[in-house]
DNA sequence: GCCGTTTTCGGCCCGACTGTTTTCAGTCG
């Protein structure tokens, strides 16, 4: 099958196109539920787990996508064939787009940053420097002193604002902070909702939600909280503060029958909620964060299932609150069962101190033991990785000696022979067959030439599973959230590839991996690949971070059943085989 | 700009806190 590549407008350019058309729109003043629409379209193009430029020329009709309609279908078009959106270009001679910094500034929003850009001329971070400091601001009306002081204090700040952080150091903050505040006067319930329990990758904010008696002292321990460096704001039911990591952190409060109406608004997504909302109009019923009304009267709201369960819906798994299909797919009765911790029956990723890893086999093997596992797979590194003590052929053939003698003496666990193989700029394996036919498994990975371009990058990869023992292809991206963006490569094309090879992919679960993301792991439950779910382990400890491969997994919508292991190791084996 | 078991027009989710005012707009989630 011949497939056409030319395109390199990706879905994230088409969404962010759309948002700065929102964001324009809104400086401007449109018509609300224009700028929402942008923004929608934006979130369902940035979250498809297709190639949007696929689509446009496979001729599929792109206005039977969720909140697009005709125009926006035609725009879509434009973008993908000419890179760009003349009507964005025409708005931008008016309303330069240079506002939207200014816009992601606590505090300033669309309607404030209009008036400084007419009245003063400001559009952008420079500008608003240079009128703060000669103090022409003032004389705005709108602007107070306490505003300025504001601004003042956060304009040197701009890599603060909207700072995400992993969701591993969000799961510590959580968990100590809700560990602090359940200790408070009258506290009953104490969880983090929001996007953490969302488990997205990163995390913007911690939202906390508390249920208390009449007269808890918990809002004010919360701002008395070690970590706080400065209260934004506090109320009797909401407040805000910032921890001393920039970490912005709320902490709502509401009575105990509300219990179930607050999580699920502060859980989200807010695009989910409003869905929901929509939903509970249309049979005459009202949710808020109190509750789903009647008129008055309270009908439900102390649990979630009770809310979606007025909506005639079974529960929805907080990973699948996305308004991505999940209310369609609960609505007809097909929400996926997601995989979790306790299926995983194996690990298929870990480093032992044969290479850059903390500790030995047996001690891998043992700590793999004790958290319940059936087998493992070692997979120290390649001899090419020299920089990580590579194994060359004598030393890995002396470790499968090692591994064999160990497993004689174990019970329970069996030590899978492996090695985590270079895949080379040509696409070649960076260990040859007479060694690859004797491991049990061949995971491969790129360690290499992270800038080859988009093409390139994707033959060797694909060129590299045309190995007939080539089984995992691990952190298939090979991106580090926050860190280092992922190498150009056409993920459709290798998973095409990997299901018509036999190949699996894997879902490195290392905090600073979590790769694949969630749209890739959609994508290969689509095109029928089957995922698995490695800790890349460098040290025993490292094992318990299974739990944020198992997350994203979730969110990916994988089940049990999508994912290799958690099958026993005789049914591993069985698939692993390539015909 | 989207959308439809009430609708092809007239709707479009809902509430808290702050600052600047003096009854509320703007921002945020």
């Amino acid at each position: 099958m011949k497939r056409d590549r030319v395109s390199s407008v990706g879905n994230a350019q088409i969404a962010e196109i759309f948002n700065t058309m929102a964001s324009i729109l809104d400086i401007e003043g449109a018509n609300p539920f224009r700028i929402r629409a942008y923004r929608t379209a934006a979130y369902t193009v940035g979250n498809l787990p297709q190639n949007v430029s696929e689509l446009v020329k496979g001729n599929a009709d792109l206005s039977e996508l969720p909140g697009i309609g005709k125009d926006l279908a035609d725009k879509i078009q434009e973008i993908v064939k000419t890179g760009t959106l003349s009507q964005l270009k025409k708005l931008e001679r008016k309303t330069p787009s240079s506002l939207l910094e200014l816009m992601r500034m606590p505090g300033l929003g669309p309607k404030r940053v209009k008036v400084l850009y007419h009245d003063l001329g400001i559009k952008d971070l420079a500008s608003l420097k240079s009128a703060l400091e000669n103090g022409k601001i003032i004389e705005v009306p709108g602007f107070g002193k306490k505003t300025l002081q504001t601004l003042r204090e956060q304009i040197g700040k701009a890599e603060e604002w909207e700072k995400r952080v992993k969701l591993s150091v969000a799961d510590s903050i959580a968990a100590s902070m809700t560990d602090y505040l359940s200790q408070a006067n009258g506290v009953r319930e104490c969880v983090a909702a929001g996007s953490y329990r969302r488990r997205k990758e990163t995390v913007g904010d911690l939202d906390i939600l508390a249920t208390c008696t009449r007269h808890s002292d918990v809002m004010d321990k919360f701002v008395h909280y070690d970590g706080v460096a400065r209260v934004m704001s506090q109320g009797s039911t909401r407040s805000t503060v910032i921890l001393s990591t920039g970490l912005q952190v709320d902490l709502r409060v509401v009575p105990q029958e509300s219990y179930g109406a607050a999580l699920l608004y502060f859980t989200g997504s807010k695009p989910h909620n409003i869905v929901l909302r929509k939903m509970a109009l249309s049979r005459g019923l009202k949710i808020n964060e109190y509750g789903v009304f009647k008129g008055e009267k309270r009908v439900a709201g102390r649990t979630e299932e009770e809310i979606y369960a007025k909506l005639g819906l079974p529960y929805i798994e907080p990973e699948l609150r996305e308004d991505q299909g999940e209310i369609e797919a609960a609505r007809s009765g097909s929400l996926p069962v997601l995989v979790e911790l306790e299926d995983m029956r194996g690990d298929l990723h870990m480093h032992t101190t044969e290479s850059d890893g903390k500790s030995t086999l047996e001690e891998m093997a043992s700590a793999a033991k004790a958290r319940g596992y059936k087998y493992i797979a070692i997979t120290d590194h390649s001899q090419r990785l020299g920089m990580a003590r590579g194994l060359d052929i004598k030393r890995l053939r002396k470790q499968m000696a090692a591994i064999d003698k160990l497993n004689a003496g174990l019970k329970g666990l069996v030590v899978l022979k492996s090695s985590e193989v270079d895949i080379l700029e040509d696409g070649t394996l960076d260990f040859p067959t007479e060694v690859l036919v004797d491991l049990d498994i061949v995971t491969c990975s790129v360690h290499s030439q992270f800038k080859l371009p988009r093409e390139r990058q994707t033959d060797r990869i694909i060129r590299a599973m045309d190995n007939p023992y080539f089984n995992i292809l691990a952190h298939p991206t090979g991106r580090l959230i926050n860190q280092r963006p992922s190498y150009d490569v056409d993920m459709e094309r290798v998973l095409r590839a990997a299901k018509e090879r036999g190949c699996f992919v894997e879902l490195n679960a290392y905090p600073d991996r979590l790769d694949l993301n969630d749209v890739y792991c959609r994508m290969a439950k689509n095109l029928g690949v089957k995922v698995t779910i490695g800790t890349d382990a460098h040290v025993t400890h490292d094992l318990d971070v299974m739990r944020y491969g198992v997350w994203q997994a979730r969110r990916g919508r994988l089940s049990a059943a999508d994912v290799l292991n958690t099958r026993t190791l005789t049914q591993m084996k069985k698939l692993l085989k390539r015909t």
